[in-house]
Formats: structure tokens, C-alpha cells, sequence
DNA sequence: ATAGGGTTAG
């Protein structure tokens, strides 16, 4: 099998070398030598097709390697696989991998080769060169773990991170620097305390980049006084732990407390960053601090040197637009000294929306030049909210025409070990009865207490959940029945969303805290809400 | 040979 396997990859390549099999003298050459010194000229070779994508000469070498009688040295596999994968030439590289993975020895050999498959992006692909290793390693483990993580494959790694718990290898601090980072996205704070405390199970040395990723995760499952714990106990000798602390209340809505700790810096002689800026700038940002983001935007430069790039004049721009400072936000984007990008237009076009200033948004359209599906609905919201309706449809027809659909929005609620998700409008849970009949109550009761549905939204037809039921079936609306249905009375709800929350669920979210006297926990695209008693953390500024 | 914090909009 792996004969004929090598022949048709050398029959792509070979251009009338058929003299000799290349496989037959191949196997039987001592691998556990090194490279002589006339070889490593492929080496070089390979790696130069890798930087260069030239998958011409990869080829050629391929051949010649394949001729002297080295197609299966360990290190050039992995240097050949390294090069087609570098090339987006995946298929030709797990054919290497088909042919020689039974004679390569070599685990560190064969981790590289794992690593270039994870590197190209497709999980799937890495994951099956994965299950056919021979012997695997912590090394192994962690990359495949992280080539989850990196390609938005949270529950699968999690998943991976389980079954390396029950393999004969132990995980170590690169394994939780990976799997950390995918409960962080996932938003599970069980899975967090899990984590945790595996961590101080296995005797896990703690290092800045931990305790970095640790308040980080904490921050983004909703566990902000963990993660605020944890920074007053720790060594905090690294920017970047100042920085996930930071962010963490930022997304959290605690901007006050935010740029307390970044006051803090100053006497325990830690220098802050570009990033440290971002979370000032949309801590800021998201409770409407403007003054304050106006002062820390220059002091970054004034005092720190930091040149501004575009993520933070982006950040700036949302903060003065999200005030209805439409003209400043303006004016600062036309005075940038690096040309203005689509970040910074696609948050003075979000500004345009929320002000209902059509007429700037298509200012803002014109610069972005590839449309997302999101600049669309921008757009035609923009619209709406001056009831264009007209203009409204002719966006709508130019994303038909272009074949351009909306982002669906996902809402997700854990229970019994599982994320529970819901689509708008979704009855494919096994338990759609009750909860519609759960939510049907709730709409029922807020009716009674006077709740009106956004009327502008419903009349949305490009409404990011659009459907014929309305918004009533919303995706974190049903994510909450479904919260309510398996909870007690009084427990806390946690909801996380793929996209923004809606104007419409936001006040009902809030209402039905007050009206069943429970807290609701809401993790949106950018940050938290959290419902108690009829009113929101975020102040409805948002 | 594997690791952290930020990344517009909806």
C-alpha cells in the first residue's frame, strides 16, 4: 500500500526518473543517523520553498530526495510536509505522511509534521496525521490541543484535553496555556474552577503567562471576582497580567476600576503596553467615559511613546461615536497619521447607527471595501432607524445580489455538562415544548406589565435574526427559557451570545429580572451584562 | 517540537 501510495506521488514529480523504486532503497537506510552533511542541502532547499511558496522547486526537490534514497529521513518528511503545507498543497503533504509514517521513529520528527498540519488551518486534516501517530508525547498532545483552540474548536479541545487525562501522559504548563484560552471562548465557568483547580491538583508551576490566561478565563466566564482575587494574590511582575485584569473588568463594565488599576502601574513599576491601552480605551468606551478615554488616548503617546495603531484609534472612534460625538469621531479619522482601515470605518459606521445618521454611514460604507455581511446590516439598520424603507431594501437586494448572508446569531446555555444552543426561532431542542411554553408565559406577563416590542426592529427586514416569527424567538430569549426551565428559583442565570444582544431582548432581559427576582448573566459578542432587578450593568449604554 | 494578554461591525 505504501508502494503504490509512493509512486503516485512520485509519479507527479519524478519527470522520467523511474530507474529504481525510491521507497525500496528508502527503508532500509539507518534513519537514526543524521543527515549527512552532502544532505542537508535539501533541508535548505525545502526550507526556502517554504518561505518563498514555491512549490515548483518543492516538488523538484521532492524528487531528487526521493532519487538518493532519503524519502523517508525523518527530518526531511518534516521538512517536505512543512513545505507543501507552507505551499496550501495540504493534500500532497499527508500523502507524505500516508507513505512514510510507519517507518519514521523520530517523535520529534513526527511532532513537527503535526504542527505544519495545524499550522495550515485545518483541523481535521492535523487531527487525522494525530490518531496515526505511532507514540505520542506531551508535545503532541499540547500542539493538536492548540490547533483546536486556534481554529475555533473550543469543545473539541476540551474534548482532546479529557482524553489526554485518561492517556499515560501528564499535562503540563503548555497544555493549560492552551486549553485555558479555549474555556476562556467558550465562556464556562465550571469548566474554569475545573481547570483551576486540576492545575493545583497536578502541582502546575505557575507562571506569568499563566496567571495571565487564568484571569483572563475567569474574566470571560463571568467569574470577575475569581479573576480580581487571584491578581490581588499573585506576583504581578508582567504587563500582561495587568493587562488581562484590565480588560477583564473592562468587559465587565467596571471601567472606574479598570483605570484604577492601570493607576496602579505606576507604583509597582510595571510599564504599560499597546494592549494595556486597548482595555483602557474600551473600558472607556463602553460606559461612555469620554473624557477620561480622551485622556488616556494621548497620554499613551504623550508620555509612554506609544504610537496609536489602528485597533486603537478603532477604540477611540467607538468611543466619542457611542457618545454621539459623530463629528470629533470624524475628524479624528480624517486626521489619522497612518491611512484609516476598515477597524476605524466600521466603528464609525456602528456610531452612524446607533446616532441614525444615515447619511455619515454611507460615508463610512464607501471606505470599507470589502463588505461583510455585518456592514450591510449596519447599514440598513441605519436606514430603518429614520424609516428609509426604501433605501433599506435596495441594501437588502444588494446582498442578495451579492450572496451575501447574515452571521447567524448563536445563543448557548450549559447544563448537565453540555452547551445548550439555540438559533432564532430554533425548535430542534429535544425540550422545544416546555420552553416555549416557559417563554410564552414570560411574554405573556411582560405584556401585562406594559412591555412594547421595538417596533423599528420588527419592521427590520435585515434584522440580524430576522425570522417570521420576530423577535419574540430570539436565540438568547429562548437560551434564557431554556436557563429558567432547568434552574431553581433565585439561582443565578448565565447566557453567552455569539453577537450583540438585541435592543429588544436587552429591555426584556432586564424586565424579567425584576419580574421573577433572579440575576441574569449575559455574555455578549464584546462584553457583559448583568440584569438584577430590573436593571442592567451596563446602564443601557452599549 | 508545543504556551499568555488586545483585534471593528452585526
Amino acid at each position: 500500500m505504501q508502494r503504490h501510495g509512493a509512486r503516485r506521488i512520485g509519479s507527479q514529480i519524478e519527470m522520467g526518473v523511474k530507474r529504481s523504486h525510491p521507497f525500496c532503497s528508502a527503508t532500509s537506510l539507518p534513519w537514526h543517523h543524521e543527515l549527512s552533511k552532502d544532505h542537508q542541502i535539501f533541508r535548505h532547499l525545502l526550507e526556502a520553498c517554504k518561505l518563498s511558496s514555491d512549490i515548483r522547486t518543492a516538488t523538484e526537490t521532492h524528487t531528487r530526495i526521493i532519487r538518493f534514497g532519503y524519502g523517508t529521513h525523518p527530518s526531511l518528511v518534516a521538512s517536505l510536509i512543512s513545505a507543501y503545507a507552507h505551499c496550501d498543497r495540504l493534500n500532497l503533504a499527508y500523502k507524505v505522511v500516508d507513505q512514510v509514517f510507519n517507518w519514521t521513529v523520530n517523535l520529534v520528527a513526527l511532532n513537527k509534521t503535526l504542527h505544519s498540519f495545524i499550522k495550515s488551518r485545518d483541523s481535521e486534516l492535523a487531527r487525522k496525521v494525530f490518531d496515526k501517530m505511532p507514540d505520542r508525547d506531551v508535545v503532541t498532545w499540547n500542539s493538536m490541543i492548540g490547533g483546536y483552540v486556534d481554529n475555533g474548536r473550543f469543545e473539541e479541545a476540551l474534548r482532546l484535553f479529557t482524553m489526554m487525562l485518561t492517556s499515560n501522559v501528564v499535562p503540563d504548563k503548555f497544555t493549560f496555556a492552551s486549553v485555558m484560552p479555549g474555556c476562556a471562548k467558550l465562556g464556562s465557568l465550571p469548566l474554569a474552577q475545573w481547570l483551576h483547580q486540576l492545575m493545583i491538583d497536578m502541582r502546575i508551576e505557575v507562571n506569568y503567562i499563566l496567571v495571565a490566561a487564568m484571569i483572563d478565563m475567569y474574566s470571560k466566564c463571568g467569574g470577575i471576582e475569581a479573576a480580581k482575587s487571584i491578581f490581588e494574590r499573585v506576583q504581578r511582575d508582567d504587563v500582561s497580567i495587568w493587562n488581562s485584569m484590565i480588560n477583564g473588568l473592562a468587559i465587565h463594565g467596571f471601567a472606574l476600576d479598570a483605570i484604577a488599576v492601570f493607576s496602579k502601574m505606576d507604583f509597582e513599576d510595571i510599564t504599560p503596553d499597546a494592549i494595556t491601552f486597548l482595555g483602557v480605551l474600551s473600558a472607556c468606551s463602553h460606559s461612555g467615559l469620554v473624557k477620561e478615554g480622551r485622556h488616556y488616548f494621548n497620554l499613551m503617546k504623550s508620555r509612554y511613546s506609544i504610537e496609536p495603531q489602528h485597533e486603537h484609534y478603532g477604540s477611540f472612534v467607538d468611543l466619542l461615536g457611542r457618545a454621539g460625538l459623530l463629528e470629533e469621531a470624524y475628524a479624528v479619522i480624517t486626521s489619522m497619521p497612518i491611512e484609516p482601515d476598515v477597524i476605524v470605518w466600521r466603528a464609525y459606521l456602528s456610531a452612524c447607527r446607533t446616532h441614525k445618521n444615515p447619511k455619515m454611514g454611507e460615508v463610512a460604507i464607501a471606505h470599507i471595501s470589502r463588505l461583510r455581511s455585518g456592514d450591510y446590516v449596519l447599514l440598513s439598520n441605519t436606514y430603518c432607524s429614520q424609516q428609509q424603507w426604501d433605501n433599506a431594501q435596495r441594501v437588502r437586494e444588494m446582498m442578495k445580489k451579492h450572496g451575501v448572508s447574515k452571521k447567524k446569531g448563536i445563543s448557548w446555555f450549559e447544563w448537565g455538562g453540555r452547551f445548550h444552543r439555540f438559533k432564532s426561532g430554533d425548535r430542534s431542542h429535544p425540550e422545544t415544548e416546555p420552553i416555549y411554553k416557559v417563554l410564552g408565559g414570560l411574554i405573556e406577563r411582560a405584556k401585562a406589565e406594559g412591555f412594547v416590542p421595538k417596533r423599528e426592529l420588527v419592521m427590520m427586514d435585515v434584522s440580524e435574526e430576522e425570522k417570521e416569527e420576530n423577535l419574540c424567538y430570539h436565540s438568547e430569549k429562548l437560551a434564557l427559557a431554556f436557563g429558567i426551565l432547568k434552574t431553581g428559583p433565585g439561582t443565578e442565570i448565565r447566557i453567552s451570545k455569539n453577537l450583540r444582544i438585541c435592543d429588544d431582548c436587552h429591555n426584556w432581559f432586564s424586565l424579567v429580572s425584576r419580574m421573577l427576582n433572579r440575576v441574569i448573566l449575559v455574555r455578549d459578542r464584546i462584553r457583559f451584562h448583568r440584569f438584577e432587578g430590573g436593571l442592567c450593568s451596563c446602564g443601557d449604554y452599549w
